[in-house]
DNA sequence: AGCGGTACTTTTGTATACAAAGATTGGATC
DNA sequence: GATCCAATCTTTGTATACAAAAGTACCGCT
């Protein structure tokens, strides 16, 4: 693996991982050091996380971590919702033609477990591992690369608001039967369905979210211990 | 302005203009002789070229210019399709607040006199910068960083795929009817007319696209004259 | 004649030296 | 004491040399 790549991927993740906070500033030959590398790779991931929008050029000062705000999160959510309902309508409508009902059948079959086992502590990995199943399934069910690409830069940015919230038992169970509800309307070809359902789910999501921030007191840090995921 | 700017901006133009057609190859010292420039600020305008999805890279052969198909043009129609509505919703829904009513009148009021004017030639430069100056309003309207980033991240796309069509009298007098209708709702702070009026013409923009490729035969080279823009 | 391997060429990846631009701090002057 | 200017220092921008990796072509072998 390049070495440009490592760093990349190392700083997008000490950043998702509030490891560095937002407004943090981060330099070219500092890091190098840090990273026992040269400053060109290290240009060369600045230059990728500056394009997701994770860092912001500071004049003359480097670069620092973006902020993140309450409206920036609720914004974040509007794009989500809207990119996410068109790929559901897209997924259920073309689910059929590419085969893909049976890989949507084995997902609604392990959903249908996974609401009972949810309670059991050791089932939450294979929980969400279950559900980047389903988001997988929908990328490849989604078959337009402008929207899946405008999904993916938004991804990394989802992923730090991510660690705000804790998913309490309740809610897990609720976005359970709200994930079924969205697998069922894909299975059955119904996009404006498959749309709906998941726009009631990312707004049941954010609410979430909110609700972890407010009580919080604001945004501050992440939370702490194995709930966070 | 910086070298590695001036790079950019001028490999991208050459994109979008079609004089560097798709498939091409480029590759890092080829550009910096032709120039005048050293590697370094080349790797940094391929970059940006490659996170925009204009170039993608070919295996140890350099990076090539994306291909475009009657399908991409499609599927890049169905984004900003999705994109460009829920600009015009949260427009409408922010523009009294905002205190932009004036320049959305403004607009309207210059739309009205075009309609009348569009078939003289010498008033299509003026009437291309007159929809320059309502995208700029509705994406000041918008208030929403990462659905514009993801609005500006599809333009050159947007601008390469523009070259293929001519407008025609018929069209422009047309579209203009649409946006009068958009600029209406925006005023009227009626968000789903708002949405819905957008919907209409972007539908009707890209199946006058695809009337232009299909009456050339497919995408071959973009049409000459004063015509496209 | 076809297949495989090796050497060579081409291309990208990395390090580093140097240049330029901007910010900060210190001093001098009003 | 405040303000402006200048020198210095920090930081990014660019060029270039070198390393590594990948592709290609050629040659020998079967």
């Amino acid at each position: 693996m390049r070495a440009s790549d490592k760093a990349y991927l190392r700083l997008r993740d000490e950043i998702l991982h509030w490891r560095t906070p937002p407004g943090t500033v981060l330099a070219e030959v500092e890091q190098a050091q840090r990273l026992g590398i040269s400053r060109t790779p290290i240009r060369e991931a600045f230059s990728r996380l500056t394009a997701e929008g994770l860092l912001v050029p500071l004049a003359g000062r480097g670069l620092v971590v973006t902020e993140l705000s309450r409206e920036t999160i609720i914004d974040m959510f509007e794009l989500r919702i809207a990119l996410e309902c068109e790929a559901a309508r897209i997924a259920a409508t073309n689910v059929e033609r590419l085969s893909m009902t049976d890989e949507f059948e084995n997902i609604h079959a392990e959903l249908l477990n996974y609401e009972n086992l949810i309670e059991l502590g050791d089932e939450l990995k294979s929980y969400y591992e279950l559900v980047a199943r389903l988001d997988a399934a929908l990328d490849a069910a989604a078959t337009n690369q402008f929207l899946l690409s405008a999904i993916n830069q938004l991804r990394p940015h989802l992923a730090r608001v991510r660690q705000l919230a804790r998913d309490n038992k309740t809610r897990l169970v609720e976005a359970a039967r709200e994930h079924l509800t969205i697998v069922e309307a894909i299975i059955a070809g119904d996009a404006e369905l498959a749309a709906d359902a998941t726009s009631v789910h990312l707004k049941k999501s954010l609410n979430n979210i909110l609700r972890s921030v407010d009580a919080a007191g604001g945004i501050s840090k992440p939370l702490q211990g194995k709930g966070a995921a």
